[in-house]
DNA sequence: AATGAATGAGAATTCATTCAT
DNA sequence: CATGAATGAATTCTCATTCAT
């Protein structure tokens, strides 16, 4: 092997800062505003570097709407949608999604820029719209179970959960850059009340 | 000097053209992708023309975004704040809404646009923060009025009128292009769960 | 009308200056040496103006070997394959081809260099094939004429056309920019001698 | 230094290969679309191995251009200009450059770039040049031969033998990639008749 | 000697803006 | 006022060359 262990890591991690920066860039400035060069500045590499690790600019943003979404996917997904307790198992969730989307403040303005201009963006559009069916389609099943078991009211659960949906990609676009987690716990109530949860 | 009335009329019709589809290119292709010369076209008017109606391009978009928002802003805020039924003011407001939502598809891509780039956009981005809090302040009175009577929960208003306009804003974003003005209406309950509707 | 045609005169000159100023420059350094910002500089035009007549670099180049072919095929043509007398018409015609071949020495060279890159140059290649097959066969048929009356050998027409204009491209090669007419004359004796002429 | 007999005979092989994928890549793309990258993938051998061979591009393309050259001059003076027979060795030597002609496809057209260019190639050309020279010389001594015999006609040697050459250049230059020796060998009668011999 | 990552100079092309007609 | 040619700054991408491993 031509090249050492020493050698990939360093690259990893080269790689790893590019993407970084392209995502803090694109997120606040856009597709046309980020330069090639404006990222090699801030990610503190050679001009000619971000080419040896994206090929194109726009592979290079298509990597940076789609690499983090697979970690993050994870982590909304991550709760069971067949929990004894679902009006419990609900709340959690809630929570802990808002904490995430409180998080993950300049990752989800680059999504809503994507989400915003489809037809510029339709390859990243379509990933993103895929997943966001599989969000919602693994909340429906919750929120059928607790309907089930008169947890929550009978409402039509595709549009609960798109607007659940609609609420939080909402709250991120109307919160712009606020980054206090306690101030984003206060919305968990109201993202509540959108499945109708039976007055107790 | 000496223009007649004629051809005041006629320059007014070309700048609304211009505007019209302005918006139109700025809402889907974005600032920078959206030339002076395709808007020229568009508009059916020449090269040049499009400078003698709006000074730069930033200007043109600038008014993209801010002309429109004066008589939306009036339809979104037509409602009585201190109506007698509060409740029921309050489910004719959201349907309105709706399908102002619903119908105001293009301009308010390029307002989830601005928003979402509100460094960039900082100027049209201060004047909808501007009426976003007016908005607010008018349904907040409402909902008050509907706790004081006891139609609605006793929820902080702050964020459960915050969660609101979230969740339309959030609806244009996911919704895309959907255009059927009865899909949306569909999502009147859900967004009612918000205010904590008593159960009758 | 928009354009004043005092304009349009104004604008053609420049395209032709353009076109000229490329012609030179392709031909002396080839295409990739030769940049837009040369052109515009020896034209005295601003670098974005070769834009405003040329919309690609490759179709300045492509104008730039196909609209001399024209005028050049003409002059090329100009005798007559059925004179009465073939072999005095031959020699005129070998006399006039020898003497534009020594003429259009920069607009050749850029013959020479589609030709031998004809896989790069495709297009133009193709066009240029096509002249030639024109070429040779006018030629072929003076040359029967002239065998008819017995006033040249009984050779094979089409290889000894073809080498008539193998010769004209190889003396053209050959003679890099050998200026001279008086000294290109002094070819004529060779290349008649190609056609087989009788001893008288 | 210590270096094996056996590493001098690889290394070698692996000059001679990327001189030979460099003369077919020139010679088809030019100098500026081939790439060292080209060259390195068409050898088989690493990016920075074209380095070790040759310190430059421009050297690479000298010795592309310059290497071939010994052999192939020495196969095409390999005639007697001396000959007891000129007109007989003169029609053998035709023949025989012909042959080479036919066969040396992409080397020609490489030199074909090279005097097409001469001032971009200046060095290259320079050699080529001196080669040509020696070449028409020997060649001429045949002619003056075979002329003082009567067995060819009063021309101009100077004239004629460069008219020769330009014919093999020439038909280089027409016959684009014709690889058929028999259809080449047809040119050999015309390419006689330059000489001008006397008919019997 | 071999490899290929790093670098940055250079080139084509786009496009807002200016301005003469 | 309308038009569109002229301009040149800015951007993406290529590629020869260097150099650490």
């Amino acid at each position: 092997m031509p090249i050492s262990e020493d050698q990939m890591t360093k690259m990893q991690a080269k790689r790893k800062k590019i993407l970084e920066q392209a995502i803090l860039l694109f997120s606040e400035h856009g597709y046309n505003d980020t330069t090639i060069a404006k990222v090699a500045k801030a990610s503190g590499v050679s001009f000619g570097s971000v080419f040896t690790y994206f090929p194109t600019k726009d592979d290079l943003f298509h990597q940076a709407v789609m690499e983090p979404l697979e970690e993050i996917s994870k982590l909304l997904l991550d709760f069971d949608e067949n929990a004894s307790n679902p009006l419990e198992e609900l709340e959690e969730m809630v929570t802990m999604h808002i904490k995430i989307f409180s998080e993950v403040n300049k990752y989800l303005r680059l999504v809503v820029q994507v989400i915003g201009q489809y037809t510029r963006f339709e390859n990243q559009f379509k990933e993103l719209d895929q997943f966001h069916n599989t969000f919602r389609e693994k909340i429906q099943i919750l929120v059928k179970n607790g309907q089930t078991k008169n947890q929550l009211k009978q409402l039509d659960t595709h549009f609960t959960v798109t607007s659940y949906t609609s609420l939080l990609i909402g709250l991120r676009v109307n919160l712009a850059d606020e980054p206090d987690e306690e101030y984003w716990l206060k919305f968990v109530p109201s993202a509540m009340q959108i499945f109708g949860p039976m007055d107790t």
